[in-house]
RNA sequence: GGGCGCGUAGCUCAGCGGGAGAGCACUCGCCUUACAAGCGAGGGGUCGCAGGUUCGAAACCUGCCGCGCCCA
């Protein structure tokens, strides 16, 4: 039985029957920062590896798409922990300005009080208690996903350092005329007061109305938006519409105002849409501000910032969507509607945070200047010195940065880093510094708004490091090594970063490589929301199938730039698999395999040996170069498929009868399990850190050695590097045909209906041939064969392949139908690849054309084909 | 309207010029001393449609149909 354990090894510990990960993953974790071992230091003589979290709002919590971006991120980082680079992953959160804001105002309002009635200062003094108390749940959330940040370093977009850091750069772009403050039409969420970029707003196709208003015998005007007539300061048609042509630079009677408006002529008109006419409000719309902009037309404000109608008149004090319909009913009143369409579906925009619909208001707002920055962003990426992954998601992000609007950056807001520009009694206006005193004195004032989130979480990979001062931290770990996130951010914060980076790091990039997922989704495909009801809850996950399952069904699904889909069931295969591995290793231990010492020679071996250890290293190889490529999904399935068919299925089977009988052979057999499992492990390890790390410790018995020592986990474990000395094509082809073997065995044992612990006696003819016949009794320990004793009477002849024959004795109980049923599968099968194969080789085209390996391969199928077919003739015949 | 992407087994997806694959689901047989969260065997696809290029197309090109995303 089992054998007896080195005197210096520990005995092996007992594992239970099945893996239950909860109490695990939270004793590992906790070990895992006592030891300190996701830290990084600056001073450390190894090549370093940076990947900064992309920063999550302050009042979110973790979703889907958090655990999926977190264990691509963290499997990263683990593996490059492991190759021996200084690695470190940078956590923290981003402000979430408006958000933060709005709960904290919610909160208030429970109170029945405003942040107005608090004033600015007390009002953010109670967002930064919010935030002691009840911000940053997904930091504990982030634990139980096993992430392995520095926690030393965690970092917040309001903290002071980044603060400096906001200040800093916007006082460098203002004084490089970056930075400017003009009056322009910008999206505003008349619910959340405050202006939003492009990016903050929502287009969904809404139904609304178009109707067709006559402001005179000619003049006829379609809109989505009967309202904004009021604030008409013209009516514009093609210059060179003939229709109109003679209508240019006369004036029409503005209908319900009493006001005459010109009409003019601009390229910007579509003469095809509607009447061809377009009735102009340069204040409430950024295509008929710019019309505005080309004829001097004035702009008429006719809204306040809570969308409600301020034009003298009846309709003053309306709410914009009560204005519409009481402004179409005074029209067609006066008999002006000649058409109206309902439902009318057009793109309307949303406030992202509130889904408020957004108003156009031409307002004063501080804004960058994209043009520069943009095209050093596009550069960095053409240039070769930023890496996209996936190759082709450079496309998006060309079309983005190449086609850039200038963006938008004050938010009406108290929370948020307030922008550092004073103005003066006479008009100056002072952009300050960060170690610069603000002008004080009579009529002198700071601006009252705030920037844009985005604008400091642009900042991101270099303000967390310590920028602007020059920290050891910034010289040892910018540029960052790559950033991991999804297609859906490449134009809302990657592209920003590549800005500022790029404009502030004196030309040096952010990261070198942008790493893009898909978005999660569930297993239809179908976007998760909560109107539909199909959320899946990382967390419920990490509860019933342990967070390594969860992460294991994520990256299983990450192909590069990929959606994933997720599901229950698939969650449970990769709790499943998790418990394969426990049970492997299990089996290992309850066998007395283990990782002392090195390997015996591979004369040493048997071929069973050889061959698992020659797979090893192939799908070592294969592994690194996946993870080099960020193809995790195919790291997952090769690790998958190697540690379940080759070791579980296969050399745990073949390994049973070796050591079951002991002696040398069996004591080289335990040495190679304990090391194929332990390599297997550190290979999972960066996906599946948990129980990878539970197992190792169990297998090589470092537990003794301590947290914090050297050792004493798998994290600290070096990663495998393929040795291709340990190759062995003989080997694989040895096992591939044992395996032919076994398995046209166990199918004619299941055809026949034979009890899998049923004993039959067979004879195996042939196996010398096949180069195999040191494996006889291997395979008939697997299928449970026994020699053919001197009655020995073939009931059935199996032509496996090539020379291979095995004859069985069935006790006369063969059930001639199903083997002729079989028999008859096999010969359709051979001989269509009889067809198949002739045909290409018949054809003189082919012989001539296609080159010569693959000519060969064809020869080489056909000759082995036709040899099957034989023996599966005589096989068949002989069943009479 | 402009741009991008996707249609391969029941579902979700790999494969992207030389024998149609995986996971799950399904069928049959098994509590075989690591694991029933398991073991063994099996069924299932004119690779959206139509042309073209090629000795050879699921893959490359063109058109069409259907679906999705981004931008206007």
């Amino acid at each position: 039985m089992t054998e007896t354990l080195d005197a210096n090894r520990a005995p092996a510990p007992t594992l239970s029957a099945q893996y239950q990960p909860g109490e695990v993953e939270r004793r590992r974790y906790e070990e895992w920062v006592a030891a300190g071992r996701f830290r990084a230091s600056a001073d450390s003589d190894k090549p370093p590896f940076t990947i900064v979290i992309p920063p999550p709002n302050v009042t979110g919590s973790l979703h889907m798409g958090h655990a999926f971006e977190h264990t691509l991120m963290d499997a990263l980082t683990r593996r490059r922990r492991m190759q021996g680079y200084e690695a470190l992953w940078l956590p923290g959160m981003d402000h979430a300005g408006i958000a933060t804001q709005n709960l904290v105002e919610r909160q208030l309002a429970g109170e029945g009080l405003s942040r107005h009635d608090l004033g600015r200062e007390k009002f953010v003094e109670r967002v930064w208690r919010w935030k002691a108390e009840s911000g940053g749940k997904i930091l504990g959330q982030m634990r139980r996903l096993g992430d392995s940040v520095d926690w030393d370093r965690e970092r917040f977009t309001m903290d002071e350092g980044l603060s400096r850091a906001v200040q800093t750069i916007f006082k460098k772009l203002y004084d490089d005329g970056l930075i400017y403050r003009a009056e322009r039409i910008i999206n505003w969420c008349p619910r959340c007061l405050t202006a939003l970029s492009d990016i903050e707003v929502e287009h969904t196709d809404d139904d609304g109305e178009l109707v067709s208003i006559r402001y005179s015998d000619e003049v006829v005007v379609a809109t989505t938006r009967a309202e904004t007539m009021l604030g008409d300061t013209a009516v514009a048609v093609h210059p060179d519409d003939e229709r109109y042509k003679h209508l240019i630079g006369t004036l029409v009677d503005l209908p319900l105002t009493g006001r005459q408006i010109p009409i003019v002529g601009d390229e910007h008109v579509d003469p095809s849409f509607g009447t061809g006419m377009v009735k102009v409000t340069p204040a409430h719309d950024p295509n008929d501000f710019e019309i505005g902009q080309r004829h001097d037309l004035p702009s008429l404000t006719i809204m306040d910032e809570r969308g409600v109608i301020t034009a003298p008149g009846p309709f003053e004090g309306l709410d914009r969507f009560e204005a519409r319909p009481a402004i179409v009913a005074a029209l067609r009143e006066q008999g002006r509607i000649v058409a109206e369409k309902r439902p009318y579906v057009h793109a309307v925009g949303h406030c992202s945070r509130c889904r408020t619909t957004v108003e156009p208001r031409l307002s004063l707002q501080w804004f960058v200047n994209t043009a520069p920055l943009a095209r050093a962003a596009g550069d960095a990426v053409r240039d070769g010195r930023v890496k996209i992954e996936p190759a082709d998601m450079a496309k998006r992000y060309f079309a983005w940065v190449d086609n850039m609007h200038d963006w938008c950056i004050s938010r009406q807001l108290w929370w948020g880093h307030r922008i550092p520009v004073w103005y003066g009694p006479d008009g100056e206006v002072v952009c300050v510094g960060p170690d610069e005193d603000p002008p004080s004195g009579q009529g002198w004032h700071q601006d009252v708004d705030v920037l844009d989130t985005w604008f400091s979480s642009a900042l991101w990979p270099f303000s967390t490091l310590g920028w602007p001062e020059s920290t050891p931290d910034l010289a040892k770990f910018y540029p960052t090594s790559v950033l991991v996130t999804g297609y859906d951010i490449l134009f809302f914060w990657v592209a920003r970063m590549m800005m500022f980076g790029l404009y502030a790091m004196d030309g040096r990039q952010p990261f070198d490589v942008i790493a893009l997922h898909g978005m999660v989704r569930d297993q239809h495909g179908k976007k998760m929301s909560k109107s539909f009801g199909n959320v899946v809850d990382p967390l419920d996950w990490i509860e019933r199938y342990g967070a390594d399952a969860t992460r294991f069904t994520l990256a299983r699904g990450a192909n590069p730039g990929q959606d994933v889909p997720v599901s229950d069931e698939w969650c449970q295969g990769s709790r499943n698999f998790c418990n394969k591995l426990w049970n492997a290793t299990r089996f290992a231990l309850m066998n007395g395999a283990h990782v002392s010492g090195d390997l015996p020679e591979p004369s040493r071996l048997s071929t069973v040996d050889r061959w698992i250890l020659s797979r090893l290293q192939q799908v070592t190889a294969e592994v690194d170069e996946q993870f080099e490529a960020y193809e995790f999904a195919k790291v997952c399935d090769t690790l998958y498929h190697f540690a379940w068919d080759d070791v579980c299925d296969w050399y745990v089977e073949l390994a049973k009868p070796v050591l079951a009988a002991g002696g040398e052979r069996a004591e080289a057999t335990r040495r190679v399990l304990g090391h194929v499992l332990d390599h297997l492990l550190r290979l999972l390890h960066p996906v599946v850190p948990f129980v990878t790390d539970e197992l190792w410790i169990a297998l090589t018995g470092t537990e003794a050695a301590g947290a914090g020592s050297e050792g004493g986990s798998v994290m600290t474990a070096t990663w495998p590097v393929a040795v291709p000395a340990l190759r062995d094509e003989q080997a694989e082809r040895e096992v591939t045909d044992l395996q032919r073997v076994v398995t046209e065995i166990r199918r004619f044992r299941s055809d026949q209906g034979l009890r899998p612990a049923q004993r039959v006696a067979a004879r195996l003819d042939g196996l010398a041939e096949a180069g195999i016949a040191p494996h006889e009794s291997l395979i008939r320990s697997l299928v449970r064969l026994d020699e053919a004793a001197p009655d020995f009477r073939a009931s059935a002849t199996l032509a496996v392949s090539g020379a291979v024959t095995v004859a069985l004795d069935t006790r006369g109980s063969i059930d001639v139908a199903a083997e002729r049923a079989r028999l008859e599968k096999d010969r359709t099968a051979a001989e269509k690849e009889i067809t198949q194969a002739r045909a290409k080789l018949d054809n003189p085209a082919f012989l001539g054309k296609a080159p010569a390996p693959v000519v060969d391969k064809i020869r080489d199928r056909l000759a082995a084909a036709e040899a099957d077919l034989e023996r599966i003739s005589t096989a068949l015949a002989a069943l009479g």
